[in-house]
DNA sequence: TTGTAGGCGTTATCAG
DNA sequence: CTGATAACGCCTACAA
């Protein structure tokens, strides 16, 4: 900096205005900051972000903690989505893997405070309820796809919104039997698309049976042993919402095994969007997709752009590279964003929404297959598209 | 600092060596020793590391570029292997993704610079050539799942090791005739996977058949087309191996449509272990394991542990929290460690380990069924597992 | 409109 | 064996 203030024949401090440009330094001449410029430029000068962070007490930089990076592809959307806007703010964002290990976790606690991380954001791999290491109780934190009561800001997926618009596609299709293979009774998940899946029932004036609603384990296993004893009912229905796109596969093959073919005799719905099985099944599965993407933007949005709320709101930074970060979730579509007196906490939902494929039509009236297929495919992976019966479209 | 050292009544350059414990302060009274540590508990004292950073010149950290994040699954197990390494050396890690976006990477790059990391990892999704921003010419640097040809170390997978294992699979169970579907021909894993096979073919004095070898996309629907006109040869093989778990599903799905049951009938290998597919197809299948996990900590140990090779090799730096790192890839296999004299490049091959499953055995010599199956399952995703005719153990 | 000086929290050099 | 003291590279109030 110095050399550079030499070469520009000025004094550091005005190196540090143009390289800054700083708001209070505009009366300077256009010929000086040419100057400093051109000599920036000769040097290739680049501003030690070490020292201005300890000058500015301020790292820029934040820091994600999270429990599993390898157990859902989903993770890595997350994360693109928080860089992507942490870039745009001049924020870096490191990631920490905990792994449920609480060496791991605390020494990401310590490594944190020590490298003066300016914000960090909680996140699981599944939603559930977690607890915030009472370090970090003074920072400005989001929790993102995960909840815990202590009036963190959150954001979440609206998933009991999704389930409503999953729902919503079968019946708008004409369904009015509807089963609903749901997931682990024990999960924030299966509570709230219980209640999205009760939500369009009502609305459509649909009476809600309970024998209809099965609860799975989000395993195709599971998706084919319930959608089995779904269509064995003397009153089957004539579609299937699952609660996952895997339990939804095994929908599928219940289907065939039921000489049901997909969506003529049968409409199914999947979730996730988990594309390796709904974008490649055939028919090509109608399913709703998690954002996830959408929610890492959303988290730094929160974290940048400081909310009246209670905890978290890091300062607004000088802007990045890449232009300043826009209004918080611009552009995505939020939900809901409640402030809930009870807990004072803040929580954003984004929206799933319905991605719409191949899997779903009117209920049909001609008389169910009750052909026995003979027991089906001799492997648990997918099969190649081309010599698929049911393909609807190319 | 000032206050730690105020309430132990020490001076400020006590406290600096105790909590380094430097070694050049061996001369210290427990006592004062003691003190100081009190006074660290007392005030929860935690070094500021920026200031530290900017002290020494270095930051602890290390950066890790890569080209796609959400592409592959197995890019999150590199970036655990990269973690886990480098925080027991005491460095943070972390990434960056820049979506072969130039500008991406150009921010990248200028964060890798301006903020003093320390040393850089330049990965990749799949394994190709990458061309290293020269702006990295003067750090510590090492390729992980690419290369270059600067000069840069090195470290990929042991592919062609991997194919002559998975190759010896089948040969040490009997067969003589085995198809290989090998992957897209310009990609370099193809190359080496060609060569493994014929490696294992040679050694075992087995004649190598051109018309064996076919070239496949990697995806499920070109394992079974090609493993479709490898069964309707005059003369099948009676062992099919693939570059690629998808296309070894592919196969499978093709030998059920011949009326073939693996392992009975047709023995199939795939490659990856995609354990989304090869773990959970039935029969389970045999296939061979790409290291990310131990290549990521290899890059690390590379970093870590100042080779003498020409360039990259960051000091070694004080000890974090959990231990030294250990000798370079301790631990985990390698396959070859080259000094290439040509381009004076030093890349370190790591083990493609076989993962012995239910999909191969002796090739029978009873006659092969000719029944044309009904065309197949309906979907494009695994089947359930129960209902699978051809299951072999539980 | 531009320059001066002090300090952010550490580490490292040198005396005592 | 321990304690001043000078950087490290930058920002910023204040002076000129």
């Amino acid at each position: 900096m110095a050399q550079v203030a030499r070469l520009a024949e000025v004094s550091i401090a005005t190196v540090s205005f143009v390289v800054n440009d700083d708001p209070k330094a505009k009366t300077l001449t256009q010929a000086t900051r040419d100057r400093v410029l051109e000599a920036v430029r000769m040097l290739d000068y680049r501003p030690n972000l070490q020292a201005r962070g300890l000058r500015t007490q301020r790292s820029h930089s934040i820091a994600v903690l999270t429990d599993h990076l390898t157990a859902v592809p989903f993770a890595n959307s997350t994360i693109r989505g928080v860089q992507e806007r942490a870039w745009a703010g001049g924020y870096l964002v490191t990631t920490m893997t905990t792994d449920d290990n609480a060496e791991l976790a605390a020494h990401a606690v310590e490594m944190v405070l020590a490298r003066q991380f300016d914000a960090v954001i909680v996140t699981t791999a599944y939603t559930h309820e977690v607890t915030v290491p009472s370090e970090f109780a003074a920072m400005p934190l989001v929790l993102l796809n995960c909840f815990s009561g202590d009036g963190y800001r959150t954001v979440l997926p609206g998933e009991r919104a999704g389930a409503r618009s999953a729902a919503k596609v079968l019946i708008d299709a004409g369904h009015t039997r509807i089963g609903f293979i749901n997931g682990l009774r024990t999960t924030w998940a299966a509570g709230e698309r219980r209640l999205g899946y009760r939500d369009a029932l009502r609305e459509a004036g649909l009476e809600y049976d309970r024998t209809l609603v099965r609860s799975g384990t989000y395993e195709t296993d599971s998706g084919y042993r319930h959608a089995m004893a779904l269509l064995d009912r003397a009153d089957p229905p004539t579609a299937i919402m699952c609660a996952s796109d895997r339990m939804a596969v095994g929908a599928y093959y219940a289907a065939y095994q039921r000489g049901l073919r997909i969506p003529e005799d049968l409409s199914v719905v999947g979730y996730d969007n988990h594309t390796e099985f709904s974008e490649h099944a055939v028919p090509a599965m109608t399913t709703v997709s998690l954002p996830y993407y959408e929610m890492g933007l959303a988290a730094v949005d929160l974290l940048l752009a400081p909310e009246r709320a209670g905890k978290g709101g890091a300062a607004a930074g000088a802007g990045g590279t890449a232009g300043a970060a826009t209004g918080a979730a611009g552009g995505t579509r939020v939900v809901a964003s409640t402030t809930s007196g009870a807990t004072g906490s803040h929580v954003t939902e984004i929206a799933c929404e319905p991605v719409i494929r191949q899997s779903v039509a009117a209920p049909s009236s001609r008389p169910r297959a009750r052909v026995q297929h003979p027991v089906g495919s001799p492997i648990d992976a997918p099969a190649p598209r081309e010599r698929v019966p049911l393909e609807v479209t190319s």
